[in-house]
DNA sequence: ACAACCTTGCCACAGTTGTGGTAGAGTTGC
DNA sequence: GCAACTCTACCACAACTGTGGCAAGGTTGT
């Protein structure tokens, strides 16, 4: 097999990730390499390279590998990134900027569409998926 | 003080959380109730709405508190956004589509390029911050 | 002035995350 | 055909999260 395909010890070894955690990393399905005929995963340069930068992401931002498995169910989500940024949102505009009384009613109804839109985008197996373990 | 704003036993009792708990999300950052000149919690309005809500956010999404706060640390802090987004994307793009030679220096560069600019925003305490108690 | 609140700070304890091992079975290079 | 690797599936263990409780002290309503 001498293609630029490494086996885990290899690319354990190039990335300064364990073995170990490379294959945690695969069930978080950050960086899943691609598998041989009898299983054996297979790490070409491109998923070296994210390895690598994944390392050094965690390491300047101070964020944890959870984080980027939420970050990641945050991207194709949309119900879920919806609902949070609305209620987010409440938060920035202030009652003061405005009448009180709309105010109440305008809260009060946009919670209930992105509970409308979280109900209805329960596609997403809604508990587990966070460090991607449910797949 | 017969104003609309209840204390944290008040307010636990018709938001459904403990006055424990609610502590522990505004230590997250996540409702921060203003303060009586004697320093006693007070809930308005607003922050009752917001604290119902986040409950039924969590248990729509079966997200957690600390997911909660890590989306807002996402939300002001671009670097790390555009840190996770330029991460993302490189998975989204496949190698086949391009010619491999440049696809890598294509990578390198833009990893390069959010490291940089990583550098350059550590202004929001890096390690800390991501359930708030750096405040 | 006293009961009934509130404050911060601490201890505790289950569940999760990150990380390491180990064991039994299959694969590969030489 | 054997050594060295790989696979999955477990056990372990520290650190953290979510949650409760308690203690010592300040505030408030009546």
């Amino acid at each position: 097999m001498g293609s630029d395909a490494l086996t885990i010890h290899e690319a354990a070894a190039t990335t300064g990730w364990s073995p170990r955690m490379l294959r945690y990393i695969e069930d978080a399905s950050l960086v899943v390499p691609a598998r041989s005929l009898s299983g054996y995963r297979l790490y070409g340069p491109a998923e070296l390279q994210r390895l690598r930068t994944l390392r050094e992401l965690l390491e300047a931002f101070g964020i944890e590998l959870s984080d980027v498995g939420f970050a990641a169910r945050l991207r194709d989500d949309d119900p879920l990134r919806d609902g949070l940024e609305a209620w987010f949102s409440s938060e920035a505009i202030r009652p003061d900027e405005v009448d009180p009384s709309q105010w109440l009613a305008f809260e009060q109804e946009k919670h209930m569409q992105l509970l409308a839109a979280a109900a209805a985008g329960e596609s997403r197996t809604p508990a587990a998926a966070a460090t991607g373990r449910g797949v």
